[in-house]
DNA sequence: TGGCCACGTCGTAGATGGTCGCCATCGTTC
DNA sequence: GAACGATGGCGACCATCTACGACGTGGCCA
């Protein structure tokens, strides 16, 4: 691979001069930099990002953190995020964490060793990584997940709101004894939405009982085993609000097992949506997420905090929104 | 941030024991070691991989270039390649070309100038791209897609046997006038299904009517416009087999939007499963790829080739697997 | 007209942080 | 005493960027 020396003598001037040309930066007479332009295209010169990288100290990568590539609601988040890093030069890494804290700081720690340009993360776990690389200067931006002992740009959705919305419609449906299943108890998104359905419960007086939540991982294992928990143990409950969309299909798998029919015995409410949930029959009732924008605004964050590093940290709430299909359609009783 | 140079001046060393000790590569004295040791954790030393990979003219990083990020079966494959590549020390870069050549042809452009260590493409084009890499000496793998006219390594599927089980099990259901919802005609894996969809047919005497056959774009909305031309076009079929998830998907948008019902008036099989197919009501009939084994696979044979650069390349194929749910079911005549 | 200064260009030389080949040293063993 | 292995330091090297200074030109002022 020819280098920058190849290309200053094929073209009779100093490496600094083709460092000029490639980056546009100074001032080059413009027949010297004909002749520069002329000499790289006939060496098919690629300038070497290792060593542009070490002398910059920066890369041009984004590293992006989240807990699970395989939900949807991520991939649509890094589409949003791919498309503004594109345009502003950026290429992004996609690091997945599985919802392992130790995982997560490996990841911290590369990302840190490689000197990536910014880092979005949706971190499972304590303020800890995203207090390291605040430390080391690498700009960050939170995404979906606060942190909290982090002062640090955040992008978040109202999930307090959107579960509350949730929970409120299935009442107003006319089911009676309304379940949880929610999420990982440490992570704020879960205590939000579970915050939400309580909330929505003493609106409409009806009692909170604890029977009616139980807590999944996220994941449509989790949903399942919660579902079936709700089923046989205890009072059983007419409708549930499920605080993620794998749960919710896990939950959906479960009452598909045991014959229970949606919505006329169960009314299903699942936060976030999925791109076939019109599909899925019954059709599902879902807190939809602007997940696209989610990971476009928070792209934008970090582009801007990279520009002004010591601007203070902001926070964007985007707002839920309840698509109202067949899954919480009570049958009114005759 | 600590340097070398800072760890060894605090252990009173030399720069080079240290890479010695951080690489463990030579034999260093273990008292010396110690210090070392004691020293990188005072000065919470992280040593810079700009600096290494310049130095060994390589990262250690592997790309990982997919056509479409959104759908479940690249995640799917993306998480075997990872735990392979976390297992032997490298991280992985996704890089969604979004079946767009120019789009790819950059990714491409980046690795090379990122010194990446290898690549895994699935590629949307020629073997234009393919062969830059190979040229400048970076290991490739080819996954899911054949690259004609490059040397490489390549993970594949059985798509035509795969495609062939579908429409074998579609007329021993019964289903008379089959069609076919086939991928981009430029595409390998488009051309390799739709041979074994016409193979089957010819096998059964079936007729292999033209009008039965439209191409669509690997994504929901293709499918959707297939169904609904192949609806409104000549002779209604009275089942289809789609050539991926994403288009089997649409058709069945399509379809329920129509009121057909699915599998009485209309016998559907899907390529490629859907992590919720039995969700789906009714349950998805699909060919079944082993998503994850491919990933791993093509990781394996990375690393083999990592090691090994000079070997000739290999192609490994995977079989499918026909799963039968419902929507393949047709009630029996009376 | 001569001298000085500003400015546009361009080359030299170090700096970036690690890695590794080579060589010196030291202790051990035969 | 020679041979050998283990150990650790020196300095070149990786490819690029950039501070600094040199050089030439032209304008302006005395």
């Amino acid at each position: 691979m020819a280098t920058i020396y190849d290309v200053a003598k094929q073209a009779g001037v100093s490496a600094a001069t083709v460092s000029r040309v490639v980056n546009g930066r100074a001032s080059v007479d413009t027949a010297l930099a004909a002749r520069v332009q002329q000499a790289m295209r006939e060496l098919d010169y690629r300038p070497n990002a290792l060593a542009r990288n070490l002398r910059r100290r920066q890369t041009s990568i984004w590293a992006v953190v989240i807990s699970d590539i395989g939900n949807p609601f991520f991939t649509s988040m890094v589409r949003g995020i791919e498309d503004v890093a594109q345009g502003a030069g950026y290429s992004v890494v996609l690091c997945n964490s599985d919802e392992d804290a130790a995982k997560e700081a490996r990841y911290v720690a590369a990302a840190l060793e490689e000197q990536m340009a910014g880092v979005i993360i949706s971190s499972a776990g304590r303020a800890a990584n995203v207090n390291r690389l605040i430390e080391a200067g690498t700009p960050v931006v939170a995404i979906d997940r606060e942190v909290r002992g982090a002062a640090v740009d955040t992008v978040l959705v109202d999930n307090e709101h959107g579960a509350e919305l949730a929970v409120e419609h299935l009442i107003e449906a006319g089911y009676e004894r309304i379940a949880c299943i929610g999420g990982p108890r440490r992570l704020p998104t879960a205590q939000q939405r579970l915050r939400g359905y309580q909330r929505a419960l003493r609106a409409h007086r009806r009692p909170a009982d604890d029977e009616l939540v139980r807590h999944g991982d996220y994941r449509q294992e989790g949903g399942y085993q919660a579902m079936a928990a709700l089923l046989d143990e205890g009072e059983r409950p007419d409708a549930i609000f499920a605080a993620n969309n794998l749960m919710t299909i896990g939950a959906l798998e479960c009452l598909a097992d045991r014959g229970i029919s949606v919505p006329d015995r169960m009314g299903v409410v699942g936060f976030d949506d999925i791109p076939w949930a019109h599909l899925v029959r019954p059709s599902l009732t879902t807190v939809a997420q602007p997940t696209y924008e989610l990971g476009r605004t928070a792209a934008l964050l970090l582009a801007e905090r990279i520009a002004e590093p010591s601007r203070p940290p902001s926070t964007v709430t985007l707002r839920t929104e309840l698509k109202v299909r067949a899954s919480s359609n009570r049958p009114s009783v005759a």
